[in-house]
DNA sequence: TGCCCTGATGTAATCGATTACATTTACTTT
DNA sequence: AAAGTAAATGTAATCGATTACATCAGGGCA
């Protein structure tokens, strides 16, 4: 061994054959990038060596593993991900599927799924699935292709199932996770807020104002999270002692459109509520809107409060009373245990984040 | 060390199942995924034949292609993409080196750019610089490494090279195009709006009016958009026969908290101008509500206008006057560009796409 | 001394596709 | 009939890593 090592000493000759491709003088940029091969040749190892002083290190001597690093700062060798992935079958990436990215309420908690991925050495791909079965199918075999590791899904339902649960769900066979919307009975980790409790709590703040006619703007009647922030209005009522009056339910589908819609209706109404919980924080903006150029003051003549608390409930006039929503630590939770289930360790079943009533200027006592 | 235990388990089975290949009985699910050998045998073909009946069908006669066909749909066989990357040098995707995932400016352009990218068979794999150099060289490393094809750079400047161009900017070998960003001196595509004639545009607007004070509110002072815009508002003040005066500028970062510093600012001035243009919306919304809480009223008192046309521009109290990007047909151009490149197509250099002044109520001719 | 064990390393099979090159067949052309 | 050409297909090398298995040196122990 002693003998090879000697050898090693001499080794600047390799540096030549990295890219003889009998092309002109001391070009200093190797056309093809470096690979196992040529690290291992410049550092007097075998590329299992190599391999293993990366992946393994304290399986390598010291010395063998010095001399590898070194050869591969010379070459600015870096492992070619196809390889790799062919071999090992793990890609080290993680596929986030989104009912929309135009929706700005998604930003925030993408960056938190990236960033916490990148600490763990996992890039994301992104689908937006926009509503169109074929990109869902395609994205379906994506994940059967094995180009990802995991998925998360912000989408609230399996491949090939719709919303409902109706429909075969497609065979994945990867670590799955649900993040925001549920999806019930999937057995899938459901990372998620507490919808129930917060619209409870929102409910039970404007009624301690003293308002006793809440109305409320729906999300979309399909929607899980709907389902749940109407429980926890009428939790909220209960709780306040007041009784529930269907004439006070305006159907929403979380758009600003459909929150200016409702507040026309609002406006044309005869007996107005003196309260309007709006399950988005879109819809609230839209009825804000139309109540004010209605002549109607906010939150003088009518209080408005919010949900999800997106980035402009803050500058919004007035300044929106709402349900704020964690979003980066969603995101990052959901990463989170993605990557536990990715590296086989045990994780929660169910997580939810803390929401926050943040108290803003859109919401005041009724007038006496 | 129960975790290598149970990989064991695994392990078995997985052998097992392999083991028996010619297995019997009519199970239904298998475990390994198709791959083109089976595909192969059971259309009674080579994998050379399979493979070019989807690459490139007119070179397979119609009666072995139906019989691949056949075989594939009974199969479930979907190509490994990683095979597929190791051996082709392709891997059809796109990386998108954004500056900040959470800002809503971004989301808009990233759908266009991924359902063209998706038409096109691509996928898109998203980088969140954050400002963290160590995230830049992993990425670039990324790149070198041949994960993706392509990249779209919206973040200004080249991989290891700071906004201003200093810096060696790391060999990458792919195409790249830059989007709304311009980056100077790069020599790759350049897809973004006409900053300097939108601003200008808009100063001549507020000037038309008869508005001789027009405060402008700038982005960061490095900002390739800041120096266009900056130079459009001198243009159209130049056009409208008004002098530039140096007091009327004040210095912002396109951030919302800026604009409130800058709507500070003015309430405090003795003489304030009657008209200020801020280069972002955000900015605007800022400006907007420390005016009014100051009791100005906007457009009454003074007149506000933005740049972008966010979301949240049409919403905001009074709607803002601004000046629409086009970010999906952005996002969709740099994403054919960059698509054209990869193909072998020629390309143009440089593609602007037309703004427009969107007249909302934030802006009025000044009080007589 | 002889045997076994451990740590370090090397050899070569392997992952699953694409594709250069070879071969076969059928059909034209002279 | 011989030769040339084109179309269809097959054979096997190849992409660049990981890793099962083999090998070998040196140390501990009976």
């Amino acid at each position: 061994m002693a003998a090879s090592v000697k050898q090693g000493r001499l080794r600047g000759k390799f540096m030549d054959e990295i890219g003889r491709k009998g092309r002109p003088g001391a070009s200093s940029t190797p056309l093809r990038a470096a690979r196992i091969q040529d690290v291992a040749r410049l550092a007097d190892v075998s590329t299992a060596t190599v391999s293993r002083a990366l992946a393994t290190p304290d399986r390598v001597s010291p010395e063998a593993r010095a001399r590898v690093l070194e050869a591969i700062a010379q070459t600015g060798y870096v492992p070619n991900p196809a390889a790799r992935t062919l071999r090992s079958q793990k890609t080290f990436m993680v596929l986030v599927v989104l009912p929309d990215l135009a929706n700005t309420f998604f930003s925030k908690i993408l960056r938190g799924i990236e960033e916490t991925l990148f600490d763990a050495g996992y890039g994301m791909i992104i689908s937006d699935l926009d509503g169109s079965p074929e990109k869902e199918a395609h994205f379906a075999a994506y994940t059967a292709a094995g180009r990802v590791d995991g998925a998360i899904l912000l989408n609230g339902h399996l491949f090939g199932q719709s919303r409902d649960g109706k429909g075969t769900p497609a065979k994945i066979n990867i670590p799955l996770v649900a993040l925001c919307e549920a999806i019930p009975n999937a057995g899938i980790p459901q990372i998620e807020i507490d919808n129930r409790a917060a619209a409870r709590q929102m409910t039970r703040y404007l009624a301690s104002l003293g308002h006793a006619r809440i109305a409320y703007v729906s999300g979309p009647a399909e929607n899980v999270l709907e389902h749940e922030r109407f429980q926890g209005y009428r939790d909220g009522l209960l709780a306040a002692g007041l009784s529930f009056d269907p004439e006070l339910v305006l159907s929403g589908d979380f758009t600003l459109e459909s929150g200016v819609r409702a507040g026309q209706e609002l406006v044309a109404r005869a007996e107005r509520p003196t309260a309007v919980f709006c399950t988005s924080d879109e819809m609230a903006i839209g009825a804000v809107r139309t109540l004010r150029s209605a002549g109607l003051r906010v939150p003088e003549d009518i209080s408005v409060a919010g949900f999800d608390d997106i980035e402009f409930a803050a500058a919004a006039q007035p300044a929106l009373t709402t349900i704020h929503q964690p979003r980066r630590e969603l995101g990052q939770a959901a990463a989170t245990v993605l990557i536990d289930l990715l590296q086989g360790r045990e994780t929660e079943k169910r997580i939810r984040l803390k929401t926050e009533l943040v108290v803003r200027d859109s919401v005041a006592p009724p007038r006496a």
